[in-house]
DNA sequence: TTACGATACGGAGGACCACCCCACTTCACA
DNA sequence: TGTGAAGTGGGGTGGTCCTCCGTATCGTAA
């Protein structure tokens, strides 16, 4: 889960990983204070390690934001008592919290962005996380007739990205520009 | 139109005027060539210019952006004969074109949605222009009835500028998010 | 046509960055 | 406890943006 080498991997020695934990600790810490675009020799530095050892664990910017936001994608992709809800509600609540998400944690925001966005291998446990979340509400939606048959989940996916990575001051208008999106998978919208 | 000073101001110096246009010339070049993010330095270089002279002249690469791509973004507002169609489409007509700039030119759209954002004030030549060739095609597709009354051009413009953002390899599907977001702007979608 | 002040020039240099190299240290296992 | 493999970090390289300032050029008034 948080394990940074593949299971195939021989383990870590005590050391690297103790760095390696270092230096997603700061980084955590500084994308959270000061945006994504934080020096990755400042992260080094507030962790108190070399550039060198952050640049072999994290052969990009990239990597080091997967390694710290993962488990909070992961958290923020379950369905909790989404089941409970009509399935167009559901659908939509997830969405909804999906967009917060990234809207608010820009840094993460534009990470996903670029999962979603590509399929950059480097996101794959991220955006596998969001898919197996997603994908089934879509489904069911779409079963129960309220959402357009048409509609994939990729598509749908990259359109509330799209919507999510517009920066505006007024957080309302990021609600009402998303429901206006929204509102085009139900089939009733169909020319 | 092209003119790099305020008429306000004294005219520039015939030198100066020539710098400007060789390095709007160099930045057109290179931005389509390989993106937004060439280096200001590279612009120079290859303008034959001093780096000083770039700086004095753009104080920022999305000054350099906007002398770029005023004028072809004017262009792309034009509402041509778009009077003729019915005011849907007439408006989504407007919308997709609009799209299909920006996401084409990546290095206008990302400057664009700057504007589109922010209200930033360096893209106000830019922004204007999208404004008064859009506003009245929604407003028009509204009195028709065809648009839901509480869009806000604003918020649609915004909107397209998220879609186009998004970066698929796919083409096509660019077109179908945006298609799927813009049938939210149909009065019977409204919940 | 000249001469001179205002204007604009560009190269050098400072501060910063990502990323690499490699002599050195530390670890884990026999 | 000794040894080789794994991991380290400081310093180097080459790139960025941007500014400073001595110099060159322009436009104009004489």
């Amino acid at each position: 889960m948080s394990t940074p080498t593949d299971p195939a991997q021989r383990p870590m020695r005590a050391d690297a990983r103790r760095n390696y934990e270092k230096l997603v600790t700061a980084a955590r810490e500084l994308f959270a204070k000061d945006g994504a675009a934080v020096s990755l020799e400042e992260v080094a530095r507030h962790a108190g390690v070399g550039s060198a050892t952050l640049h072999r664990n994290f052969p990009s910017r990239q990597h080091l934001l997967e390694a710290v936001y993962a488990g909070e994608v992961e958290e923020m992709s379950r369905v909790d008592g989404l089941e409970d809800l009509d399935p167009w509600d559901a659908l939509i609540t997830w969405l909804r919290r999906f967009a917060t998400f990234a809207a608010t944690k820009r840094a993460i925001g534009d990470a996903l962005a670029v999962y979603v966005e590509r399929d950059d291998p480097v996101f794959k446990r991220s955006g596998a996380a969001i898919t197996e979340a997603g994908e089934p509400l879509l489904k069911r939606a779409q079963e129960a007739g309220v959402v357009r048959d048409d509609a994939v989940f990729l598509d749908v996916a990259r359109m509330v990205v799209g919507i999510a990575a517009v920066r505006t001051a007024d957080p309302e208008q990021h609600a009402r520009i998303l429901d206006l999106a929204l509102d085009g998978l139900r089939p009733s919208a169909r020319g």
